[in-house]
DNA sequence: CATATGTCCTGAGAGC
DNA sequence: TGCTCTCAGGACATAT
């Protein structure tokens, strides 16, 4: 998609209610227009579309939303349609388009001027990635906290990225307690913490993600994921530990949001076969 | 009826 | 009193 010129931008005739869109489509469209994406990146769970101009398009999918090169899962959840065009020299041009899919709605997108970004990407509104953060610096954001380190890995100020079904799973692989109060976290802990940020999330890249039983999420090619075979922890309450093969999976509530943990494997007295 | 991969806002209560 | 931190609850919207 890069080099591309977004030839057109449409709102699909979806009868749900509307997506968030800023500014509003009729602006947002005159701004898109004839603009080339010179680069796609990703801050946290957003996705960015950099424009010539050195504005920003910037896709927060939330719950639902999906990010797709063809192949909607159904019409009526479309939200929103590029029209890609390249245009090489003497030749042929090749036509292609993005796709904005989304069945509860929740997902939004954003065009930001060059001055703008940081309103919305900056500092103050998004923490450093969670794939670049060091263990220095997610030990000095979270350490003065007497937040839970599940609740407070979630805090995308904090660190960037990492969602509900992912901390569980990160806590399960570093040995910790979701319920453990940020500053009593020993050095160790947070080196398996942070370790187990990179092992889990570079490995669930590497399975395009994780499918749940409601068959959401896709890449973009609409092909469902496969991490959800390798969970350990997440929706697997009551059954046998596959660490410790003794305590049953717990399921807990935190902030609003449910935590899937080993009781055995995740306590204080988890110390000895911990690599097992 | 309860649940769901996310984020934003308000307000109450605790602690300094 | 006032400030900061934390969390509960609600809102958003749709489907199982």
């Amino acid at each position: 998609m890069i080099g591309y010129r977004i030839a057109d931008c449409s709102l699909p005739p979806c009868k749900l209610r509307p997506i968030l869109i800023s500014p509003k489509f009729s602006l947002l469209r005159k701004r898109l227009l004839n603009q080339q994406i010179v680069d796609i990146g990703r801050r946290g769970k957003r996705l960015l579309l950099h424009l010539f101009d050195e504005s920003v398009v910037v896709i927060e999918p939330r719950m639902t939303g999906l990010l797709l090169l063809e192949d909607p899962p159904g019409p009526e959840h479309l939200r929103l349609c590029l029209d890609l065009i390249t245009e090489n020299e003497g030749s042929s041009s090749h036509a292609r388009q993005l796709l904005f899919w989304d069945r509860r709605g929740l997902g939004t997108v954003r065009w930001l001027s060059k001055d703008h970004i940081d309103q919305v990407l900056g500092p103050e509104k998004l923490g450093p990635d969670a794939l670049v953060i060091t263990v220095a610096e997610l030990k000095s954001r979270l350490k003065p906290s007497r937040r839970a380190i599940k609740v407070a890995m979630l805090d995308q100020k904090v660190v960037a990225g990492i969602g509900n079904l992912y901390a569980s799973e990160i806590l399960f692989l570093a040995g910790v307690d979701p319920r453990t109060s940020c500053d009593r976290l020993s050095g160790p802990q947070w080196q398996s913490i942070h370790e187990a940020i990179g092992t889990v999330l570079r490995l669930a890249i590497l399975h395009e993600g994780s499918t749940l039983s409601d068959g959401t999420y896709r890449n973009a090619l609409n092909q469902a994921g496969n991490y959800q075979n390798h969970h350990r922890v997440y929706d697997s309450a009551g059954t046998v530990c596959t660490r410790c093969h003794g305590a049953e999976i717990e399921r807990i509530v935190q902030a609003q949001r449910c935590t899937f943990f080993c009781p055995r494997c995740q306590t204080k007295r988890r110390t000895k076969n911990l690599t097992q």
